[in-house]
DNA sequence: GCCGTTTTCGGCCCGACTGTTTTCAGTCG
């Protein structure tokens, strides 16, 4: 997850562009494939993982891969690659990037035409050029035209928190359409990803017309890209996301539902599985492969069950140790929604909330929540309305007699700055009177590893500081997180007792789901907040368990599902 | 290039779609 994780997991990247197009091997052009994506969702710096001499612990890096990860952090270069870049433009692999054109027909381009970027490949075809090559023809030419359009209009990866909504608006016509049997949704999507591509349903029916006719007479449908009898795709309205809907045989929903939720390698492994025991899946079903006789796919339950697996919850279908965890039945127990019994941070008019503090407690306790926190700014956040000390004592009068009449504990917090040097927005004697403090980064935020990890971890020894809120800054899409040593956060938390937060507000997801999970692995605490600024915002504390499920982590690793005595009394401490 | 509860060598996930190809290669998910 650091920048040479992603760097050197880009150069993989582009060495099996390159080694797909000089036509290698498609298991050597995959070894790096995987090795790319296996770097990409190390939580942990790759730096560190080769100084303990462990690189070939990670699935996917061999000897090879190993050696030229090695080679980059000694040199900042892998020469393989270089020697290979020599070979062809660069802008050639990018072609790969239009729909149609793959390995083949990008060199065929490239030889043929001297094509060596997307704008000669469009130039190239509009002047009919392409049509003229062997096995190319004017509906390709046509077709590539429309996906260089595409591509230039479409927009990157969008945050879940847009994305999802729109998925379960759709999600309910659909299923709302005469003769459907069961749908879900699938992909990314269902595996909770922070980012979400393109949005995945799959419905089961053994009548596809009246699916397809509801969703393509969607208000929210900008354009039917294709209509079949098995799959349609639209683009919706203004965000632009694409929607796939499969229809399958309700015999299928299973094996079509675990096939389209991945993740890829997920699935590759478990296919592999299948293939020494006889067993063949795919998206129909599971089948022995000696005489073809079905032996499940109506339900997931039944493609894992004929590995002898249990179900393995989508969030953690990544292939990163979870089907052997799940071979010894050692699977995780997940924290869900339900095992949430408050919310700890939030915002209100006394802040840069919209509404007030029993607005926000009756909309808890009709989520069903034992207890809340009211968090608003401290002082020096001027351009968030941060509560200066004297109104913090008023403050906490109205949060007070807040509880009592909504009939829910509320407890006084405060998401208290931490200032540049380290300390806190609000004296000692001040902190101590708050039940709950989160300590959290909104200035100065480039700041170098060395003083921001300073600045964090001197925070943490603060004994009143309870919460680390959003620990890394970032912003799904818009600013990545400051420079931070998290190792060295996380082993503070330990030390001091300190709880990291999952900020669950979609915007902003931190900590991010690997990070999370390595948190987890050593042992941290969590606690999952809304971070909300009105009352329908306490709605996203979804997201945060969806993250908090991608890292593995369980109930009892959250403070905010305990009890609140045993919160409480873990506060006082 | 990776990997091992059938293997340290010989495998490596699977099927649909589509356009142009007259028998299927290439691309995609």
């Amino acid at each position: 997850m650091s920048a040479t994780n992603l760097e050197i997991a880009r150069i993989f990247a582009q060495i099996a562009d390159l080694l797909e197009l000089k036509q290698e091997s498609t298991f050597r052009v995959n070894a790096y494939r995987k090795g790319s994506r296996a770097l990409e969702s190390l939580a942990e710096d790759v730096q560190a993982v080769a100084a303990r001499g462990e690189l070939r612990k990670i699935g996917g890096i061999g000897a090879s891969l190993a050696e030229k990860i090695e080679e980059y952090l000694r040199t900042g270069r892998i020469e393989y690659f270089d020697e290979l870049s020599k070979t062809l433009p660069p802008g050639v692999s990018d072609l790969m990037t239009i729909p149609e054109v793959g390995p083949k027909t990008a060199l065929l381009l490239y030889e043929r035409l001297g094509i060596t970027d997307i704008d000669g490949l469009e130039r190239a075809s509009r002047a009919g050029k392409v049509r003229e090559l062997p096995r190319l023809g004017a509906k390709i030419e046509q077709n590539i035209l429309q996906g260089i359009e595409r591509r230039r209009q479409q927009t990157a990866r969008q945050p879940l928190g847009i994305v999802l909504p729109q998925a379960q608006a759709v999600l309910e016509v659909l299923g709302a359409a005469a003769g459907v049997e069961a749908l879900s949704l699938a992909g990314s999507i269902r595996r909770m990803r922070d980012t979400i591509a393109d949005i995945d349903i799959v419905v089961a029916t053994r009548a596809p017309d009246p699916v397809m006719e509801a969703l393509v007479g969607l208000p929210q449908v900008a354009r039917v890209l294709s209509r079949g009898a098995t799959l349609s795709s639209v683009l919706l309205g203004v965000s632009g996301v694409q929607c796939d809907v499969r229809v399958v045989d309700p015999a299928s929903f299973g094996a079509a539902l675990q096939y389209f939720t991945g993740s890829k390698d997920h699935n590759v492994r478990l296919r592999e599985m299948a293939v020494r025991r006889g067993l063949r899946i795919n998206e129909y079903g599971v089948f022995r492969v000696a005489d073809e006789v079905r032996v499940g796919g109506k339900t997931e339950e039944e493609v894992y069950g004929a590995l002898d697996l249990p179900w393995i919850p989508p969030e953690i279908r990544e292939a990163q140790g979870e089907i052997e965890l799940a071979q010894r039945g050692e699977l995780p127990t997940l924290v869900s929604l339900a095992d949430v019994r408050g919310d700890l941070h939030m915002h209100t008019t006394w802040s840069d909330g919209d509404d007030t503090a029993e607005t926000m407690a009756r909309a808890a306790k009709a989520r069903g929540y034992e207890y809340i926190a009211i968090t608003d700014h401290s002082r020096s956040l001027r351009f968030a309305g941060g509560v200066g000390i004297d109104d913090l004592h008023a403050h906490a009068r109205v949060v007070q007699d807040v509880g009592d009449r909504v009939g829910l504990r509320v407890l006084m917090g405060s998401e208290v700055d931490i200032l540049p040097d380290g300390s806190l927005d609000y004296p000692d004697e001040v902190l101590r009177t708050l039940d709950l403090v989160i300590g959290s980064v909104h200035t100065r935020l480039r700041m170098s590893q060395e003083e921001m990890t300073r600045r964090v971890v001197t925070a943490m020894q603060n004994p009143h500081l309870d919460i680390l809120g959003h620990p890394t800054g970032r912003l799904v899409g818009q600013r990545p997180p400051f420079d931070l040593d998290l190792d060295a956060v996380i082993d503070a938390a330990r030390a001091t007792g300190t709880v990291l937060e999952i900020n669950a507000y979609p915007e902003r997801l931190d900590l991010r789901d690997a990070h999370v999970r390595l948190a987890r692995d050593r042992g941290a605490l969590f606690e999952i907040g809304t971070d909300a600024h009105r009352r329908d915002h306490l709605r996203v504390m979804e997201y945060g368990i969806g993250t908090a499920r991608r890292g593995w982590v369980e109930a009892p690793g959250v403070i905010n599902t305990w009890p609140l005595q045993r919160l409480l009394d873990f506060l006082e401490d």
